[in-house]
DNA sequence: CATTTTTGTGTTGCCTAGCGAAACAGCCAT
DNA sequence: ATGGCTGTTTCGCTAGGCAACACAAAAATG
């Protein structure tokens, strides 16, 4: 690229070994916003790093301050304190303690209203879900791709379990899941490739091994219609899941239990067909 | 304490600003974000703006063209334009046909997931508000204060109602509800009549009318703990409800259930009690 | 069916608003 | 007080908002 140190966060610095910069400003398991737009003039960058302060909250990290934030991002302090002081006003974040610490309000439930109603979710799968969850002692999941994790927009616990922490809004990774295995082999092979493509540039290394174990869980959605993986996204949880093509674009199914719970055996010869039966009942009708 | 408000609305930057100005630019049934920060250095406008973009969205608007946010918005074309391709390009929107209709994605779902993980909704609260659905025949909710309407953090319709459409994220108006009406209850008297005042402004000529029902039910609250309202938010639509005080704020819990299924009495002699009941219960569980 | 009307989106010029580096102001702790 | 923190203010320079224009496609009209 070009010399100019101009904008695009703090991604692509590291000209000299600067001392108290943090290297790399990647939240959790995400790739920043980064260069990719940084010469389309029709991106508003001020939106983008506002909604980059919303994403930086998470389960264990539920109030952060200006600094924090600023660490986490990339972004100078003086911008996260406008963005944090602009969120506030609006009420999506609010002050917790003296020391300044901004947490999400429950303004930011709003937001998500629209997608929930406009795919159905409550109206024709949550019932089915909770069902099959509470006949298999299973977690019950229905979730979509974001970047490169799957989120859930529905999430049915059976009623007993509750070591697995899941819900509305929550994300697995893609390629270590059983549903981000499923979701892409629900899709066209031109995204599948390029979603791939960008799976193996962000696990680096490691997806020497990850990969094939990716292609597997494909194959075995092709085979027989759902796939499975045993503790690769977290110890001891064991995953069914198949893809579940809507109106909307591809989503996908997902059950799980805790290893203790469930067999290998039960998950693929009867969680396994129920989850496609169960997909193929609600592809029609969900989304528009 | 919040500032004066003591501005009614538009003014955006330009101060000789004399042309025609498209009309008002208010969403449904939510006051705009005007003038409030019109001489706010460190408000960002183009985050604040980016995100009544995301909120221009609803149930019956699952698909809006730019045109149409401009016109809801008040916002010029280009400007919308900017904001939409810069959400479409971080994933939070898509465009659905060829018209450049866009819609909202899974994506804006992840940003509502760490309030609902700092609330600890899943964990405490799901299950006893579903029992007392699966008991009453009533909807149960849990709601927060957004603006000037209540917000669901969670829903939990029984499972044979099909005719109440709400779930989390969805908002009811604060002064016909019997949540927003129990919710004022549960605040300190400052903030309430904060709130009251900006309530009488937006409802002007029909709060003559508004203002006394809304005193009665908290003053129902006061008396008995819970308070009830009839057809006044939805016609047809019984609906008690309890403030629900927590580590992170007040909160209010209400159970509601269509006319022709639950009569008042009940309401009254069963619900509200029981609602109180759970409300106790929940109210150190909820929250940090 | 071609043409005009309507509706709606994407580009320019200009000027305001906001980003970022460095300096400035609070807070605690020792 | 003196550092070592962290969050908030100057000020230059650049990105972005607004108005007007240009343009594409559906709808209306003959």
């Amino acid at each position: 690229m070009k010399g100019k140190p101009g904008r695009a966060l703090a991604v692509m610095s590291g000209r000299e070994d600067s001392t108290s910069r943090s290297a790399v400003p990647l939240l959790d398991d995400e790739e920043g916003i980064g260069a990719a737009h940084a010469e389309d003039r029709r991106f508003v960058w001020a939106l983008a790093r506002g909604l980059e302060i919303l994403r930086a909250f998470g389960p264990e990290r539920t109030a952060l301050s200006v600094g924090r934030l600023s660490a986490m991002t990339g972004m100078a302090k003086p911008t996260v304190s406008r963005l944090t002081h602009t969120l506030a006003a609006l009420g999506y974040l609010r002050v917790v303690d003296k020391r300044g610490h901004y947490a999400p309000t429950p303004a930011v439930l709003t937001l998500g209203y629209p997608v929930l109603s406009a795919l159905k979710v409550q109206d024709v799968a949550t019932a089915p879900m909770r069902e099959l969850a509470e006949a298999t002692g299973c977690l019950v999941g229905l979730g979509a791709r974001d970047r490169l994790s799957m989120v859930f927009a529905e999430c049915t616990p059976p009623s007993w379990l509750v070591t697995l922490r899941l819900g509305t809004g929550s994300r697995v990774p893609m390629a270590t899941s059983a549903l981000g295995r499923a979701f892409l082999a629900g899709l066209g092979e031109a995204e599948r490739d390029y979603l791939l493509g960008r799976l193996a540039l962000r696990h680096g290394a490691e997806w020497e091994a990850l990969g094939p174990r990716v292609a597997d869980g494909i194959e075995q959605v092709r085979a027989r219609g759902f796939c499975i993986v045993d503790g690769e996204w977290q110890r001891d949880v064991r995953t069914a899941a198949c893809p579940l093509i809507t109106a909307d674009g591809v989503m996908g199914l997902m059950a799980g239990a805790p290893g203790y719970t469930i067999t290998n055996e039960i998950l693929e010869n009867e969680v396994g067909p129920r989850l496609v039966e169960l997909a193929a009942k609600l592809s029609p009708l969900i989304g528009s």
